[in-house]
DNA sequence: CTGTTAGCGCATTCAA
DNA sequence: TTGAATGCGCTAACAG
C-alpha cells in the first residue's frame, strides 16, 4: 500500500499538499491539486485511517456490546445499528458478551484500548457497573433497549411497562381474568414488564395469584419449563403473558404437548414480535416493538454524542463557548419508540 | 487517558522500559517491574492501540462481510467467528452489505483504509471481484458458507451437493416420485444444491419436470410466492425440496392456506437448520449444517492465515526460511464440515 | 538490564 | 498558496 510520501514524491509536491487536498481542509492550487489526483489514482492511494485516528483522536468507529447476536432480536438491533453507522462512516465493532457479566470488563477495557468513539449497551448491565465505567471514561454511551436509568447515559427504546400493561389489558378485554406470567429472571426488562402486567391486573381489578407467575430465562426451551411448572401448579390460567416471543413459543409447545388447544383452551401473548412469531402456528399474538428503529435510533444519538463532544473539545476555552454547551443534552436522555399490539391467532 | 511517557515519568523510568513490560519482550528487573506495575494500576493505564497498530502494522482487527446481520443464517455464523476471534484477542467488524453488490467495493476500500487484518465473507462474491480484490491487496481472505473456487482463497462450509442430494435422496425413500424443487435465483449456492437435486432424481431414475422448478429469493415470503406458483403449474409434486428454511416456510404456509395438509398431501424438507425449523408446525425437516462451527472454523483459519503471513514478513531473508512456507497452504484450502439430516415432521 | 533515538503515516503549525 | 518541521503514542534498533 502506497503511503502519503510515495504520493508526494510522484506527484512532485510535499507531504502537506497531498494531505491537503484528500481532506480539502485548505485551498490548494488547480494544478497541484491534479497532479495529487493523478498521482492517487494510479497508485490507488488510500489515507491509512490508524495513523489518522492517532493524530486526530478519532478512530470512526464504535463499539457495540451484546449478549448473543445470534438472537434475532439483537441481530436486528445491530442491523438498524449498523445501516446508520455506515452512513456516517463509522465502524461498528461487536462484542459478544454472551449473557456473560464477567466478559463485560473485558470488553469495556478492549474498546477503551481501541479508543472507539462511542458504545452502544445491548446488554444487562447493573447501574453499578455503568456507573463505574462512566467515572473511567468520557466515552459517550448509549443503552438500546436496556431501560437502565442512569444519568448522563441516553436510553432509546419504549415504554416497557406500558407495553406490558397493553398486552395484558388486551387479554382481560378478550374476557380473561385468569392470567398466568412467564417472565425474566432479575432482568430490569422482566421486572419493569412484570410491573406492567401488575398494574394492568389492578387497575381491572383483577387479582394476582402467585402459583400463575413463573420465572424463567429467555428462550424457547425455558419457556417450555416455565409453562410445564405453571400448568402442574394445580389451577390453570385461561390466558398467559409471556414476557418474551421466545418464552411464548416454548410456552404455547408445551400446551400444546398437553393437549391444550390454542387460543380455545388457553391464550398466549408474547412481546417483541421477532420473526418466530409469524411463524409458528397459530401466528403469534404479540407486542410490536420497532426493533430496527430502536438500533437505528440509538446509533443516531450516539453520533450526535460523539460529533457534539469532538466540537465542544475543539472549542473549550475559545470564544465560542458561549455556555450552551449542555443545553440540550436533557431532552435527548430517553428516546422513546411508539410500541403496538399485533393481534394474530393466539388469543 | 495516560500515556506510555506519563507512565514512565510516574515509575521513574525510560518509555522503553514501560513498553518492555507491558509486552514481555525484553527482561525487565524486578525493581523496576515493579515500579512500572504500580504505575500502571494507579493511572489506570492502556496501552493504546492505535498507536501500537501503526507501528506493528497489525490491527488485530478482522472485518466480516456479511449479506445481512439481522438474517438468523449470518447471526450464527458471526457469532461462531466472534467466538474465536475473542479468544484469540482480535476485534471483528462488521459490513452490511444488505445484499447489495454496490456497497461490497465501499466495504473493501473501508477494511483496507482500515487495515483490517483479515476478512471473512458471508456474501456471495462473483468470482471476478474476488480475484480483483486479491490483486489489490495481500489480506487474507476465507470465504464461509459460500462454495466458490477462488485458488488462493480458502472456503468453509460443507458439501452443498452432497447435502442437496441427501435430501432428495431421503424423499425418494419414503416413497416420493414427484419431487418440486424452490431454490435460489443465481446465486451459487442455489445452483450447487439445484445440481444436487438434479443428480439425486437422475441416480434414482426419476425424470424431472419443468414445472417443478421454481426460483426465488430466500426469504418466507418468497418461499411463499414460489409455492404458489408451483401449485398454479397443472401438476402437483408431492414433496418439495426448498434450499433454504426460510423458503421451505413460506412454502408450507401456502400449502396451508390452498388446504394441503402437511405431511400427508405434501412433503417438505428445508435446507439448513436455522432456528426457525424447529419452531413451525409442523416442524420442518431438513439438512443441518453446524452453522457456528463453520464461523468458527473460519475464523480459526483465518487467523492461522495472519499469524502465519506475519510471521512470514518478519522472517522474509533470513536463515530460517528453509523453503517449506508454503508447504500446509494447500490442503487447508477447503475444510467441508458434515451435514446431517433432521428428520422432523414434513415428510 | 536500561535509556536514547528514530520512525510508523499522517495533520498541522509556522515560515516563506 | 506551499513546504519544512513537529508530534500523535508507541516499538525496536542502537548504544551504553
Amino acid at each position: 500500500m502506497p503511503n502519503i510520501k510515495m504520493i508526494a514524491r510522484k506527484a512532485g509536491v510535499s507531504i502537506s499538499t497531498v494531505s491537503r487536498v484528500m481532506n480539502g481542509s485548505k485551498p490548494v492550487s488547480p494544478e497541484l491539486q491534479k497532479r495529487v489526483y493523478d498521482a492517487v489514482q494510479q497508485m490507488n492511494y488510500k489515507p491509512n485511517s490508524i495513523a489518522r485516528s492517532l493524530i486526530l483522536k478519532k478512530t470512526n468507529l464504535i463499539g457495540v456490546v451484546v449478549p448473543d447476536v445470534s438472537n434475532s432480536f439483537h441481530a436486528q438491533l445491530l442491523s438498524g445499528i449498523e445501516e446508520i453507522t455506515a452512513q456516517a462512516d463509522y465502524g461498528v465493532m461487536i462484542c459478544n458478551v454472551y449473557r456473560n457479566m464477567k466478559q463485560q470488563q473485558k470488553y469495556f477495557n478492549l474498546m477503551l484500548e481501541r479508543h472507539v468513539d462511542g458504545i452502544i449497551l445491548l446488554h444487562e448491565n447493573t447501574i453499578e457497573e455503568l456507573k463505574e465505567f462512566q467515572k473511567m471514561t468520557t466515552t459517550p454511551l448509549v443503552l438500546a433497549s436496556v431501560p437502565l436509568e442512569v444519568s448522563g447515559i441516553p436510553f432509546v427504546g419504549i415504554d416497557e411497562i406500558g407495553a406490558a400493561y397493553d398486552a395484558v389489558s388486551h387479554l382481560i378485554e378478550k374476557g380473561h381474568k385468569e392470567i398466568g406470567l412467564i417472565y425474566g429472571d432479575c432482568t430490569a426488562l422482566g421486572i419493569l414488564r412484570k410491573e406492567g402486567y401488575e398494574r394492568a391486573m389492578s387497575d381491572h381489578g383483577l387479582s394476582i395469584k402467585k402459583e400463575y407467575l413463573t420465572q424463567c430465562p429467555c428462550s424457547v426451551a425455558y419457556g417450555y419449563q416455565a409453562m410445564e411448572q405453571l400448568l402442574s401448579s394445580g389451577s390453570q390460567p385461561t390466558a398467559v403473558f409471556c414476557v418474551s416471543d421466545e418464552m411464548a413459543v416454548g410456552a404455547m409447545d408445551c400446551a400444546y404437548d398437553k393437549g391444550l388447544r390454542v387460543p380455545e383452551d388457553i391464550s398466549f401473548i408474547g412481546f417483541d414480535d421477532i420473526e418466530i412469531s409469524q411463524v409458528v402456528r397459530p401466528r403469534l399474538t404479540t407486542i410490536h416493538q420497532p426493533i430496527k428503529e430502536i438500533g437505528k435510533e440509538a446509533a443516531r444519538l450516539l453520533i450526535e454524542m460523539i460529533e457534539k463532544k469532538s466540537r465542544s473539545v475543539k472549542t473549550t476555552g475559545f470564544d465560542r463557548s458561549s455556555g450552551c454547551e449542555q443545553a440540550s443534552s436533557k431532552e435527548e436522555s430517553r428516546i422513546i419508540l411508539k410500541h403496538s399490539l399485533v393481534e394474530r391467532e393466539t388469543v
